[in-house]
RNA sequence: GGUCGCUUGGCUCAGUUGGUUAGAGCAUACGAUUCACAUUCGUAAGGUCGGUGGUUCGAGUCCACCAGCGACCACCA
């Protein structure tokens, strides 16, 4: 057959439009696949995508994420399960806010100048833009998702779920609201979770001080502007120092009126750190707030929402930023007599994770998830008298849910075990309304308010709902099954019969494998599983992958400040996107970070062309193009080898593929495609004439496991078959029966062969390879012209018959025009040698020969196999060694030796002859 | 302070329950260009697997300690 095709691959050409053929063939979408059945589904296969943030561009994180995902849908979808990859956008309420609130920043505005109503159009606005971006970047990537089912956090179903749980939870008892030290952005004017407070190293002054002439103990602090709301100071009680004070009350007057300081004893205070002696601070600090609580003290709040020093801080201080009043108060003490002494101090200052304002804690009411409180909930399997935590810790340690590598797992427990009551209201204005109504007359408090517009108490019709919003976490703690339920909530009375009414939780929940990075491991994995377990009463997957970080050739993270970022777009417009996405793969452990650079990239675009070409020789050098259903008849020895070769690489790209080693599986691909397939069985088919079955049959096959990896240029080759389907829902091939995969033989048929026939065709062909190198290496050493053709003598008893079978091989490849073949060869003064187990090759130089250099050679030899002769006798003397080590492994060192002997023999005798 | 990870040729990394003379790719050196592919082909050089001990017949692989680097968590007022 010949046909045109280009000599170079072209993914500019091509992947758009194969993209779009395969959205219109609907095969994204499970529904359609041809496995696809009525009702329950046997074998299904189900991701749902990580939501990329409603703000700006994909980065090559999400390249990352979209190219491990892809890969593994694609390998299920070949393997006729029922695949679905479900996308979405997350609305990220904090980060979208800020980024909006930056943008009206730079026309000058606020978000008050425009409010509420408008400030929110203008997000909707903006996050409409960014999530056309986003799907056209995630379709560039190859991803083969169902759109049909794309969803968004903030969309009328998904924001339904989330009041519809806000519900079920206050009822269950797990959502309360308090007055409690929260965690207060100044800057975004909201609470955050524990979690969503970064630390950061900082240069602090700790200050030593006593709050007037007469208080007996000196408390240190590096915050004194808060010292004006102290209540108290606490001592450890095994303090000797303050055992005398404990119980006694001082009067103090800092400028904001009159207080007492009670001396309190607390186990947790450090007696060596700082004084010994703390000064409690309730409004200001959790742990002072707990004190507080326990000793039933006062709670003074001096540090307001706007992060100034309010009213109760007195008039001196009332309005001041907090460094305005520090270095005042500091100066009080200093002008007082009041200073003791004032060090320089390392010290973590708490930021906002999204616009990195220092944290103050303040107390504040707010709505609570309580994670440690026992609830029964019924029909639900794991929730029988267990809270939050103890099912988060139970479903991960019983290995119900898996986390990839499984080292995280201890991260994980680490974080569940010290999880407090989770905040889960914000003071934004973007994201899902806390569906509470408070009535301002008689102070009920109204859930989901449907149409009534009066107090169901009091009838008054003075409601207002709570302004708050929900911490973004909270509704994305439900992304693996709100995106699965009906999207048509109405037809439903209550959410239970929404829920089980919902065909897709019942087909698709729980999905198969949450992937995401290890950096939101407890921001995101365990909210879900905590949000899950308790909704559904279902894990929301079964794995867990977590993929590392991305950075840059020197290791650093990729950032704009540095500008060391890669842009996935420019590098897909360059290299196309199939080489990206190898990149990204292959290299890439799980948990590990990945470090990525434009030469990497190029080298995949290079393997890309590579089997562009494989393809294009094999196109054009069949006489007919057939899809070859069965494993081709070997006639050769090299036929026998690459069949095998084929079955192993099936198999092990397969068994690799199921146990997340992405990188092996797309590593011996490579190595199959091009050392393998390319460097020697296409060269050998050249010369053996007639393999149009088994070429194609391997390139099918070959096609088939790499399309998981680099979809769109198999795709397209597959198309230049002429085949009517589509490659992406073939069938994943067969392996020989021969090659079982399981992971005890797996080192086996890697190393060896399967069975005892293939090991000797291998062993034969590695023999006939070496032989062709060796000569090839020796034409390379004495530089000799390649189309120069020489002679060779070949010397061999044993594998006489092999090497006659396969001379015509020898002779192309090693470039030799006269092969001989004889049992016995004296020395001739004008040929090189070079000595295999159980071959000699001499080869005609026609007085190129330099006797020294051959000689040197060979001695350089001698030594090499006199060593390893010497260890391997060694090892097989020692007779621990024989009675302990397995039989198998005895036996190979004793095939070693011999070979190696008889090795050595032979070129003992050529260095004597060249004497 | 706690936890985790990394350290393999010049660079980036594989190496799956311990057993091939430790493997790739890039870079390097030498040679090749009508014949699928210079986005190519051939050949070579380059590593006592961070250090020290230990377990074992056998350690890059397991254990202990040490060193360097990195990440995360927790915070001390």
């Amino acid at each position: 057959m010949k046909k045109e095709i280009p000599k170079a691959y072209d993914a500019r050409e091509v992947e758009d439009k194969v993209y779009k053929i395969w959205e219109d063939s609907g095969f994204f979408n499970p529904d359609n696949l041809p496995c696809a059945g009525e009702g329950k589904t046997p074998d299904k296969f189900v991701i749902s995508m990580p939501p990329p943030n409603a703000t700006g561009i994909l980065h090559l994180g999400h390249a990352s994420m979209l190219a491990y995902q892809d890969l593994m849908v694609r390998f299920n979808r070949l393997k006729q399960k029922q695949t679905l990859w479900l996308p979405g956008t997350d609305h990220a309420s904090i980060a979208t806010q800020t980024k909006v609130e930056k943008i009206i920043a730079e026309e000058g505005k606020t978000k008050y100048d425009l409010g509420r109503e408008k400030f929110l159009e203008r997000v909707h606005e903006y996050v409409e833009g960014s999530q056309d971006t986003i799907r056209n970047q995630v379709r560039k990537m190859g991803s083969s998702c169902d759109w049909s089912r794309e969803r968004y956090t903030l969309d009328e179903g998904l924001s339904e779920v989330v009041k519809e749980v806000f519900e079920m939870m206050y009822k269950d008892g797990l959502i309360y609201r308090g007055d409690r030290i929260v965690n207060w952005c100044p800057r975004c004017e909201s609470t955050l979770a524990d979690d969503e407070v970064e630390h950061q190293e900082t240069k602090g002054k700790f200050y030593f001080f006593r709050y007037s002439k007469d208080f007996p103990i000196t408390i240190a602090t590096t915050r004194p502007e808060t010292k004006l709301g102290d209540v108290a100071v606490a001592v450890n009680p095994k303090d000797e120092k303050y055992k005398e004070f404990v119980g006694k009350i001082y009067k103090i007057n800092l400028g904001n009126g009159e207080h007492e300081i009670k001396i309190i004893a607390d186990r947790n205070v450090d007696m060596t750190f700082g004084t010994g002696a703390l000064g409690v601070t309730p409004a200001h600090s959790m742990v002072d707030f707990q004190m507080a609580h326990e000793n039933d003290l006062p709670v003074i709040k001096v540090i307001g929402e706007d992060g100034r020093m309010t009213a109760e801080a007195g008039e001196d201080y009332e309005g001041l930023t907090t460094v305005e009043a520090r270095e005042k108060i500091a100066q009080y003490f200093r002008d007082n007599g009041l200073m003791e002494k004032e060090e320089e101090v390392d010290q973590n200052l708490s930021i906002c994770y999204r616009c990195d304002a220092t944290i103050e804690p303040l107390p504040s009411l707010q709505w609570f998830i309580d994670v440690n409180k026992k609830i029964t909930k019924e029909g639900n399997k794991y929730f029988q008298d267990k809270s939050l935590k103890e099912v988060m810790l139970q479903v991960v340690r019983e290995r119900e849910v898996k986390i990839i590598p499984e080292r995280f797992e201890k991260a994980y427990f680490s974080w569940v075990e010290n999880l407090r009551d989770w905040c889960i209201s914000r003071q934004l204005w973007f994201g899902h309304r806390v569906p509470v109504w408070y009535c301002e007359d008689c102070g009920e408090i109204i859930l989901n308010k449907k149409d009534e517009e009066a107090c169901p108490k009091c009838k008054s019709e003075n409601i207002k709902q709570d302004s708050d919003t929900f911490d973004t976490w909270f509704s994305s703690g439900m992304w693996t099954f709100s995106t699965l339920m009906d999207k048509d909530f109405t037809k439903y009375n209550t959410f239970e019969e929404w829920m089980k009414s919902s065909p897709d939780l019942a087909k698709f929940h729980p999905t198969s494998v949450m992937e995401t990075g290890y950096d939101i491991l407890p921001l995101w994995v365990a909210r879900m599983i905590l949000m899950t377990t308790y909704v559904v009463g279902e894990i929301p997957f079964e794995n867990v992958y977590l993929h590392g970080m991305l950075r840059d050739k020197e290791g650093r993270k990729m950032s704009k400040s540095l500008g060391n970022g890669i842009d996935p777009l420019e590098m897909i417009e360059k290299y196309g996107t199939d080489a990206l996405r190898l990149s990204l793969i292959v290299g890439s452990a799980p948990g590990n970070d990945l470090k990525v650079y434009e030469e990497k990239i190029e080298n995949y675009r290079n393997f890309v062309n590579k089997l562009w070409n494989i393809s294009r020789y094999i196109l054009m050098s069949v006489k007919e193009v057939g899809q070859i259903e069965k494993r081709p008849e070997a006639k050769t020895l090299a036929d026998e080898w690459i069949l095998g070769e084929i079955d192993i690489l099936v198999a092990s790209v397969g068994n690799n593929l199921e146990n997340f080693r992405f990188s092996l599986a797309g590593e011996d691909i490579y190595d199959f495609a091009w050392s393998k397939l390319a460097d020697w069985y296409l060269e050998i088919a050249k010369v053996e004439g007639d393999k149009d079955e088994i070429l194609l049959y391997a390139l099918e096959r070959l096609l088939i496991v790499l399309h998981p990896f680099a979809p769109f240029v198999t795709e397209e080759i597959w198309k230049n078959f002429g085949f009517d389907n589509l490659i992406m829902i073939e069938k994943w091939p067969e392996s020989s029966v021969s090659v079982k995969m399981n992971i005890d033989e797996y080192r086996t048929v890697r190393i060896v062969g399967c069975s005892e026939e293939d090991a000797a065709i291998r062993g034969d062909f590695e023999l006939i390879k070496n032989m062709i190198t060796s000569i090839r290496n020796i034409r390379a050493e004495y530089k000799i012209e390649p189309v120069k053709k020489l002679k060779a003598v070949i010397v061999s008893i044993d594998k006489k018959d092999l090497i006659e079978s396969q001379a015509e091989i020898i002779k192309f490849l090693g470039r030799i025009e006269e092969l001989e073949m004889v049992d016995k060869f004296e020395k001739s003064d004008d040929m090189a040698m070079a000595v295999l187990p159980g071959v000699e090759i001499f080869v005609s130089l026609e007085g190129l020969v330099d006797r020294e250099k051959e000689r040197q050679n060979l001695l350089k030899e001698k030594e090499n196999l006199e060593k390893f002769v010497k260890n391997l006798e060694a090892k097989l003397e020692n007779e621990t060694f024989v009675a302990k080590a397995p039989a198998k492994i005895i036996e190979q060192e004793k095939t070693k030796l011999t070979d190696s002997k008889d090795r050595l023999g032979k070129v003992e005798e050529k260095i004597k002859s060249l004497l």
